[in-house]
DNA sequence: GTTATTTCTTAAGGTATCTTAATTTTTAAG
DNA sequence: CTTAAAAATTAAGATACCTTAAGAAATAAC
């Protein structure tokens, strides 16, 4: 786990095993099974979450009480509420473990402090807060393409072994098509 | 224009005079007339362009030939294409400025080299970066609001001011419908 | 292994939004 | 001031996608 998250940093920046321990002390391990939440709509979203194994789902709710997925997180992925979390709001959306999910979670005091404590930190999160925003906007793009079957097409090619871990409804959430639809798509390919 | 910037960083950091200066030395003031463009399509985008004054779109033209908008910039406002900027990898979209424009640009290498002189820096634009996070988030939410009148009266509503500054047929583009079809809503009002 | 729960499919009818194309209005240019 | 160019409106017909509702298939629970 220490290990997971050391390889993960180093891909950006080179800390020393006397930082890496710091920073560790920071962390908190915990384990989500299934279904449960990391995070409640309402909510200020106190911490940012380093998915170590499973699979989470970021989603609101909207007016009509339907589901709206906005994103999903896998292993090596860094998850948070950042509008929550930054601005400490209260959430409008919820966080919740699609898999049994390991995280080490950090909270923001305890984030704020450890910048103080090792200046590279710094570094570290503008670079995955970079890397999160190009992701986002990866995301809108395809969200931009006509036709939602090219949409589901293109998600499936790129997500391909991920696409498998969620059901088919969900997915259709995150593409922005109901589920009916998305089973007509499918059919007439 | 220094003084603007000044103001703009001491929202996240404070820097000293020296640490101004420095930066100063490495950012270019440029001016690009209506209609010029600060970035093409295919092209490296090698710069952050603070906006001093003026207003700028990002936007990329689809498959079928039409203008997409992805957003809006203005005063106060640090622009990039990030994907572009940050992977080093062929623009997909166009920057332009949609009045005479000013901006204080900063190219890739000389970011990096500041970021060493001056580790505050690093704070500054993780900061920025999140923030840019927090409003592409927000469009996203806008986005999937039901109904596009309602997404169309929203805008309207958060950026009334700025919403007189682009013609119709953008806003159109950028909520993601036609500008024919955006006529029809206003007419229904 | 049988029942319950969750997920996926099918189909009919409805609606939001697009397409095309022509007309008017507004803004810019000479 | 006049003409040209850009932007906004209108309207009719087309279509992508939704809604509802019911039934089938798959997965989980007991």
């Amino acid at each position: 786990m220490r290990q997971q998250l050391l390889d993960y940093f180093k891909r950006y920046v080179s800390f020393s095993e006397e930082e890496l321990n710091i920073f560790f002390k920071y962390l908190t391990a915990e384990t989500y099974s299934k279904k449960e939440f990391l995070l409640n709509e309402g909510a200020i979203c106190n911490s940012q979450f380093f998915i170590i194994s499973g699979l989470i789902r970021v989603f609101k709710i909207d007016e009509k009480g339907n589901e709206k997925i906005i994103h999903f997180g896998i292993e090596n992925w860094w998850v948070t509420n950042m509008e929550s979390f930054i601005l400490k709001e209260p959430s409008k959306v919820y966080i919740q473990a699609l898999e049994d999910t390991t995280v080490l979670k950090i909270n923001k005091e305890d984030l704020e402090q450890a910048y103080k404590t090792i200046p590279k930190l710094e570094r570290a999160f503008r670079i995955i807060t970079e890397r999160m925003f190009i992701a986002i906007e990866r995301k809108n793009e395809h969200y931009a393409k006509m036709g939602s079957k090219e949409r589901y097409e293109d998600f499936v090619a790129q997500l391909q072994s991920f696409s498998q871990r969620v059901p088919q409804y969900m997915i259709a959430s995150y593409l922005d098509i109901t589920p009916e639809y998305l089973s007509e798509l499918r059919k007439s390919k």
